[in-house]
DNA sequence: TCAATATGTAACAATTTAGTTACGCAAATA
DNA sequence: TATTTGCGTAACTAAATTGTTACATATTGA
């Protein structure tokens, strides 16, 4: 059951946990140790990113060392950049550049 | 309740409708129509929609006209933004060049 | 080898989700 | 006015979600 990008971060804990390992690479333990949950429920939370391919496991000895791997989320960007007209002005202002600057394409 | 952003957009179905609602305007039967589900099931998810402010709904007589306002898609769109530099290459292109032409900040 | 550590998973319960049909009501229309 | 239309919502059900505790297993270390 290859879990839905969309379906997995609507969960707070799941997205805290992509936020968490998005730098670093962390045991299961350590991640759990990071929230106000039983160890069991963020295993489960991993695995249901892992299985999304949010993010990826390395099995080190008895440790699982996980890390975000955000190219999945590529999904959710393409699907949000539809309605980038209504991004803030920062965004604006990236695209107005491009506008002015576009030599690359 | 207002409703969280991230939940909202887990449904494809309400994805869809999103998708539907972003250039037109449509009174809640036509959207309905469009669906192999029943009225009142996609009356529910406007609704939820409408909670989160996804989707905001003009009366009219007895129609009621919803449409997407893509606004509320900034809070996607800011927490996935962290993970830009996973974008695809239009999007480096994007920043690259804001890089090389940044006088407005 | 034996105990501690790191972790997955089963079993269970509570809650939420997502759909259905039935019904109610206001607005439009014949 | 009587009927049709557009739509919300209640009541119900099935399934999924999310957490818990208890237990199993492999790895490490004393």
């Amino acid at each position: 059951m290859p879990q839905d990008v969309f379906q997995a971060i609507a969960d707070p804990t799941r997205r805290e946990i992509i936020d968490m390992l998005a730098g670093q690479s962390m045991p299961v333990n350590d991640v759990a140790a990071n929230f106000d949950m039983s160890r069991p429920a963020i295993s489960r939370h991993i695995k249901i990113l892992n299985e999304c391919g949010l993010v990826v496991i390395r099995k080190e000895g008895r440790k699982r060392y996980c890390h975000a791997d955000p190219q999945k989320l590529q999904e959710v960007i393409e699907w949000t950049y539809r309605y980038r007209k209504f991004w803030n002005e920062k965004l604006d202002a990236l695209e107005a550049a491009l506008g002015e600057n576009d030599q690359s394409q």
